[in-house]
DNA sequence: TGTACATCAGTGAACGCGCGTTCACTGATGTAC
DNA sequence: TGTACATCAGTGAACGCGCGTTCACTGATGTAC
């Protein structure tokens, strides 16, 4: 059976992979990984390295699309969700946050390589995340108010929400992993944010 | 005289840091420079290095503290402006991209070790980036309306347009470096999401 | 102005080390009949 | 169920290379008197 086959290796393979993300997570960027620590810290020899990947950047591709997943995943969780309620923001905000502490490497490895070293680890991530704002703004669309706005107006503001939502990843990833009044101050400056741009779209008139 | 003899090795001191920021600026992250071809680059013996910098981490915090000044400057032209006009947000985002665009090195550096693998420099760059948030939540505060908002929703909003003209400083160093249509969508995109900001400022009510 | 000395940037040989990659191999597991 | 063969993950020796850092040195420039 080949998917059993296939699957004999894939324990080593994943575990490279997740060693790859816990050194990325412990501070060293991708670029400056080495292969040999890499197998070393899987437990197998140098050379092993070769089954399971082409190259290091083999490797870093495979964490990007890894990654991005777990980043679709929980957009279609989102959406997937009841109809919004008073405190959609508010919950909306809370989720994400305990989505982005249950995944920290995945998350980390993308704000890490966003900027990276690795043209084409950053180029995968950027063009993740322009999808990302993309169905985002498509989403928006479907409110009432912001169906009338224009497609590149509804982009404007999908750019802005997914920056705000960006810079409160990066101090999630930043705050001590079991600090709760970190996450609950991240929370709330997040949701307020939120609440001051859902605040502007009645008064926003296209030009 | 002191300052002339310091001044005798200063230009290679200035040539290695510079040889750093345009190997970042093309793509390598600071973690994975190597010493040798910097020195190399600039046409010294690798050994001599040590005449400038204690170690690698050392340039890397000359380069922080640099970086930072180029930001702390524009921020304090911004300040000596004459008072704000009906245009103040579209030509403040002009100004700051065309800023971006004369220090291209030095916010290319700060882009990608904010989030790079060496762990004093991105502390050092989130900190000065914290200090400039909180400048220019008091700066906001002296604006009409804003002078009653509690400390806390200033830099709340502070770090919304922080995070919005950061995501536009990542558009703009990726752009291609002359590419005016590119520029004009950045401004124009910008421009319009911290109108947005401000539309959003006479419905709030701190909570 | 001239001389003796101190300072300092840059040199070049040498070091040991960890790196990525090659290659021919072993032995376990799966497949065909 | 048993046997012969193919596949594949992992091995271990070996390679040449670029790395950061040591050290004792040279020669130019600045300083003191």
């Amino acid at each position: 059976m080949t998917a059993r086959r296939a699957g004999r290796g894939e324990t080593t393979r994943k575990a490279l992979m997740d060693a790859a993300l816990r050194q990325v997570a412990r501070g060293r960027s991708f670029d400056a990984l080495s292969l040999r620590k890499l197998t070393q810290s899987v437990g197998i020899v140098p050379t092993a390295f070769y089954r399971h990947f082409e190259s290091m950047e083999a490797l870093g591709l495979a964490l990007v699309d890894e990654s991005l997943r777990t980043l679709r995943r929980m957009m279609r969780e989102a959406r997937e969700q009841p109809v919004p309620h008073e405190q959609v923001i508010r919950s909306s905000v809370t989720t994400y946050v305990h989505y982005v502490q249950a995944n920290r490497l995945h998350f980390h490895f993308i704000m890490r390589e966003r900027f990276g070293g690795v043209a084409t680890l950053r180029h995968g991530i950027h063009n993740g995340i322009q999808l990302f704002v993309s169905e985002l703004a498509t989403d928006l669309g479907r409110f009432p108010v912001l169906d009338r706005w224009s497609a590149g107006d509804l982009r404007m503001i999908a750019g802005l929400i997914v920056a705000a939502v960006t810079e409160a990843t990066d101090l999630i990833l930043n705050a001590p992993e079991d600090d709760a009044d970190a996450e609950a101050e991240i929370i709330n400056t997040t949701t307020r944010q939120l609440r001051l741009i859902v605040l502007a779209v009645p008064q926003w008139r296209s030009s």
